[in-house]
RNA sequence: GGUGUGGUAGUUCAGCUGGUUAGAAUGCCUGCCUGUCACGCAGGAGGUCGCGGGUUCGAGUCCCGUCCAUACCGCCA
């Protein structure tokens, strides 16, 4: 037998009993005379005590050369410490060593195995089986399968069932770059991975299936980002005869039920809110509302004073960062550099101090009077102590950067709590945004989201102005979930795919089969996909979705364990019927 | 594709306006130590300063290029 306990478990109440635990050295203590042994497994680190005299000198031997890392097995007897330890579960007992061996050795690993490790990230990466080993990194995944779990419970009592669909599927242009898999059967041909199972699990909904789920690998290959991996997975649903209200409160108790069950948290009632107010209040189709500092527009009392930034701005915004009006110069003059950034991009940014004595002090003075700046005050409700901070320019990027600035002084002031819990659905999305590259519309959901009824008859006439019938989950300012009621009609989805610029002949090549489906009684149907991996960081309190995957890869898509991805030889190209560009090293 | 930051001992980092033999902590090795628990004490080993070029009497330090990592922008229906 090699373990009777595990390293978690002994207790007072074992004093006594003869037992064998086996593990990995967490570390020696040699004190000469006396030696100890921390051993831990995945369920906690219990001591181990070696005796000069009382112990074995072959088994003293064994364990004053005892590396970390090595795995062992030790038989003996519980018994009471001497000197307890309260800070950990089993630090009242240890055990009295009688027997021992090495189950196998270690080489020094190249960090320490402990919550609080020495080792980067690029090592960490590399040696992950090892990271895996620490218990931050472990309790990160077993919340993970925690919420997998519980995901897995609600949708089957929601009479969902669980499909698989294919991983082998076809290339298409819209949205995200494909990574491809070259077909040997069918030389010059290539299979895509799916980016989402999204026409699969329509076709569903018209075989009768009424209620889908799959926890399922999607996969991008576009640049990563702290939040983005190339290949992620998603809970991806999908009913039928629902309208899109069934689908927020079916989902909406998804994430309550999640909270409920893994944070004791109840989550209040999701408000429901308008794409435009988002991005009107916030700046952003994300907006983190876990604080306030909701835009104020302000055209209309700052512009026709002679200051140019304004007058030929097309819009004037601030936000209020209540209290701040003791900022100094220099923490100005740092908010400034900072929406000056070329990531930013703003060209200045115009304070309003209302100070505690009731005067105003802003950086364009001689352009405005004391009254004029009070009108801005009034604006913003803004109290003595306030600072107003204002950006100008052309709309879109104006708002843009005021959410940058909004989010950076909402983490200035402390208001982006990791224990706070700030969850709405962003309702009403445009349906098609311009590209002025390509010079035609794109589907801002993808072309199979089904425009708002009332909107309809403006697919034709103003394409830009209908609103889709879709929806996302912001929570704390992520994006965790996004859906949308589809189209169902054939008819419909052809027009969509004309306004979307495909010809009569792409739109049949590319999905004339799900336009065949829906020829023979497509049910009305819509769905909702969460990004689980960020679901989990979410819940993890971190904004890195790496540490809630087991082996991620790096910013360059590279895995640096395995080291992929990595070349062919010529064999395996021959046989796949490619050919390298000659400037790429073979 | 772009911007910023970083690359120095096994590891995490310091190293100023260029100047003798590149440091600290930790880890590792050796010795001592019978109640430690981040044990302690003494000693020791350990470096292509990412790589290439340039400036200079002299470069870890300055300049150019390049590679790698990372955060963000573009991109991500």
């Amino acid at each position: 037998m090699l373990r009777s306990h595990t390293c978690g478990e002994l207790r007072i109440d074992h004093v006594g009993k003869d037992v064998a635990l086996a593990g990995w050295v967490q570390r020696v203590r040699d004190k000469g005379g006396m030696i100890w042994i921390d051993i831990r497994d995945k369920y906690g680190i219990t001591q181990l005590i070696f005796e000069e005299g009382k112990t074995s000198a072959e088994v003293l031997d064994l364990a004053r050369h005892a590396g970390r890392e090595f795995v062992i097995s030790a038989k003996g007897e519980v018994v009471e410490r001497f000197s307890k330890n309260k800070n950990i579960p089993t630090g009242e007992v240890e055990v009295k060593v009688s027997g021992m061996e090495y189950l196998n050795k270690s080489k020094v690993p190249p960090f320490m195995i402990e919550d609080e490790t020495d080792g980067g990230e690029e090592l960490r990466m590399k040696y992950r089986y090892l990271d895996l080993r620490r218990g931050v990194v472990r309790k990160n995944l077993e919340l993970r399968h925690n919420l997998l779990q519980k995901t897995r419970n609600y949708l089957n009592e929601y009479l969902f069932t669980e499909v698989e669909t294919p991983v082998l599927i076809k290339s298409t242009p819209e949205g995200a770059r494909d990574f491809v898999v070259p077909s040997r059967m069918n030389p010059g041909q290539f299979y895509a991975l799916p980016q989402s199972p999204q026409t699969f699990k329509q076709l569903l909904m018209v075989s009768g299936f009424d209620r889908y789920f799959q926890v399922v690998k999607c996969f991008r290959d576009e640049d990563l980002r702290a939040d983005r991996q190339p290949e992620f997975t998603q809970i991806d649903c999908e009913m039928s005869f629902v309208t899109r209200d069934d689908i927020l409160d079916t989902f909406e108790g998804l994430i309550r039920f999640l909270y409920k069950e893994v944070k004791g948290v109840d989550l209040d009632k999701l408000p429901h809110m308008p794409y435009s107010e988002a991005m009107n209040k916030y700046g952003s189709d994300k907006p983190d509302l876990r604080f306030g500092m909701e835009f104020q527009e302000l055209n209309d009392v700052t512009q026709n004073n002679g200051f140019v930034v304004f007058d030929s701005a097309e819009l004037v915004v601030g936000i209020n960062a209540a209290g701040c009006a003791d900022y100094t110069r220099k923490q100005v003059d740092e908010l400034t550099n900072f929406v000056k950034r070329p990531q930013i991009g703003a060209k200045g940014l115009v304070y309003l101090k209302c100070n505690a004595d009731g005067t105003f002090k802003s950086s364009v003075d001689k352009f405005f009077s004391e009254e004029d700046l009070k009108q801005w005050a009034e604006k913003f409700e803004a109290k003595p102590g306030d600072l107003i901070l204002i950006l100008a320019g052309d709309a879109d990027a104006t708002r843009k950067q005021l959410c940058e600035l909004r989010l950076e002084m909402g983490s200035r002031l402390g208001l982006r709590d990791k224990n706070k819990v700030a969850a709405a659905w962003v309702v009403d999305f445009p349906l098609l945004e311009w590209d002025e590259e390509t010079k035609r519309y794109h589907a801002m959901h993808h072309p199979f989201t089904s425009p708002n009824p009332e909107d309809m008859d403006k697919l034709n006439t103003d394409p830009g102005n209908v609103r889709a019938n879709a929806y996302d989950m912001v929570i704390n300012g992520v994006e965790v979930g996004g859906g949308s009621i589809r189209i169902h009609d054939r008819d419909v989805q052809s027009r969509m795919f004309e306004v979307l610029g495909f010809s009569k002949e792409e739109a049949q090549e590319q999905f004339g089969f799900l336009m065949s489906a829906f020829e023979y009684g497509a049910p009305p149907h819509g769905g909702i996909a969460f990004g689980f991996d960020r679901l989990c960081a979410l819940f993890g309190g971190q904004d890195s979705i790496r540490d809630f995957i087991a082996f991620p890869k790096n910013t360059s898509g590279r895995d640096v364990m395995i080291d992929s991805p990595s070349k062919l030889d010529n064999a395996q190209l021959d046989e796949l019927a490619l050919k390298l560009q000659p400037t790429i090293e073979k």
